[in-house]
DNA sequence: GCGTAAACGAGACGGTACGTCTAGTCTTGGG
DNA sequence: CCCAAGACTAGACGTACCGTCTCGTTTACGC
């Protein structure tokens, strides 16, 4: 028989210490960037002890995933699908319109580019990301898309999933690497060159 | 005046460790990771004082764009623009399939992923990097796509940078976050749709 | 009030270690001379972390001072008084031929000289050192002066620490700086020159 | 043939730096002490390249040395021996109050201080420290002893160079490992102590 | 209520790497 | 060929965190 794992009795877990914890990690990737956190720091700033990080998180990654992923759902509350006025294009265009906005918020794109940064050179934790934050998100492109598809509003033989990527790639890309800036008009202008690229 | 940085004389610099540096850089990249790159490991590996790294570099990040720059020079020697038979959409094919094929390879893969996470994070080192590196490239299908609209083959009002980035936007998104695997057949769905989207 | 110091739990502090850092300097000073002695190798030696000796010690002369002091007292066991057979003179003779010897031996004089050589030019330590470990041996001399004075052997008039200063001081010199050799003719040479001047 | 060890050629060398670098020496040894006495400061100081330092001295020890030495002369210009009145004791007690003054004082403290402690842990520079500097000035008190024992002054059987250990090894002692406070009270007792040892 | 076992805050531990400093050697260009 | 200047390899410095490991101290469940 193999070592049994160590594993915590969850239910007796300090619901206190967890968000403490979370929120310090947020407060301080926020405040001085990923490089900078550390997961001493962030159980100084919880008042917690290093092990009580140590014993519910394999990596501060992992911190901050389960960190963001709070904010993020308390972001999106209730949005569980995207909106469908019968226009597909002002309904994306409102939605990319939106996430650009929230990406030109510090409070969201510190945490959210550390995260990203990290699933970038850690497929683990890009893994967990996917299935999490990023996935869920995709989801619901996918969903108007695939409406969209059963209205006759885009061409039948189009992969929704492509099509997708299609419209949140360009974004995203210019989000990462910083390759020109990103606003409004660039959103409108990606949404209106990829559904002409994918209309019926 | 505020007191000037001490700057060492660039005309006695070692070529013999400059390149020892930046070889022993990639080297150990590509075969522990990122995470793993450090200053004293890349000195030890190139037989080569730490000072040495630290008097021509500000970061680890920095010396490893240096190494890139370079091998990315190389693998693009000569081709200082993209290939073009009159027919856009196999030229593209042809060029993305390439891209994928060198993502795929753990060499490029592992040093590009390091310095894409690095300048995630790292403003001053993203500039850098699309100054260097990722702009050129980019440039290209810029001037292909020019080439293209005054061919007609490409709707006159289309914004060529923002088709540049439809086409590889998605992509970079997939490679970087690793959405869903990326292989030539979905090289060929994004030029497809995305050409749909920018036809004339 | 000014910032206080970080204060380590000294009642958490690992009896294992500590000894293991004594032991290490010694062997190490002993091997190697005071020039080499680095703490990197003290910990290294003792398999110890750096920052255990950094917790409890200031500098590595200080370190070497606790090990210098333990093997004194170990030398010094139970002899807490010099000789007294009546007989000051065989008495005193008998003592500093001990104490030739003693600097005679590598493993005595190594870290005793190094620990002199530091506090040459370290006032601190030269306090420390002299409160810990000369000042006491010295009180010995002047406790038998002492009883020889109420004994009638040495004039009233005498100042008994400069007395031991007239014993001490020319071994001493010669010692530290090795002006002549030093052996037991010497010793009782010095004997024979200091009592006279002191005799009743 | 053995390998001929390279040696430059005095008569070319540049008695202007010789200067510089040993009154940087000096200067900065008496401002920071030996402990931040380092070559490349001396370098800088003096505006002359380290290798010129290397070229001429095995050591900083011995580059203090030297410009100790040259101070030292200065000092004890024209004295080649002690003063003779025909009163011993008085001539013994204005010499050693000079000599309490003089290592009082810090411009004579500081780099006399240094070169003692390296030499207490550098056989090879105490050797050359004993012939250059601290020999010859034992040796005037040997020869005003015999003096002393020719005129009858002292008895016939003592050691003249045990008795000048007798007069310098206290106040070395003092001096070196700052046991008590050093004064003219202090060097006249001692004075006093040592000569009742050796009178006739 | 009362043990008792696990989670907790705290922080010492063995380590690794950091970025800086100095040693001593080597190279370049000027006189 | 000495010299000023300073880049080079080498390696110790003292600091910051890592992840593990005790320490007592809560805390909450089963008896």
């Amino acid at each position: 028989m193999p070592a049994t794992a160590r594993k915590p009795d969850a239910s007796r877990r300090s619901e206190r210490s967890r968000r403490a914890i979370l929120d310090a990690a947020l407060d301080q990737v926020g405040e001085t960037g990923y490089e900078k956190l550390t997961i001493e720091g962030i159980a100084a700033r919880a008042g917690v002890g290093k092990q009580t990080i140590y014993r519910w998180w394999p990596s501060k990654a992992a911190v901050l995933l389960d960190a963001f992923t709070a904010v993020s759902e308390d972001a999106a509350q209730g949005q569980h699908e995207l909106p469908d006025t019968g226009d597909l294009e002002a309904d994306l265009k409102e939605v990319l319109r939106a996430t650009v906005d929230e990406l030109n918020r510090d409070v969201y794109d510190r945490p959210a580019r550390a995260l990203a940064a990290a699933a970038v050179t850690d497929p683990a934790l890009a893994e967990e990301f996917n299935r999490r934050v990023l996935g869920p998100q995709l989801d619901l492109y996918v969903e108007r898309f695939t409406a969209a598809r059963a209205a006759g509003h885009i061409a039948d033989d189009v992969d929704v999933r492509v099509a997708t990527d299609l419209l949140v790639g360009p974004l995203a890309h210019r989000w990462l690497l910083r390759t020109l800036p990103m606003d409004h008009a660039y959103a409108d202008r990606v949404v209106e060159l990829a559904l002409r690229g994918i209309a019926a």
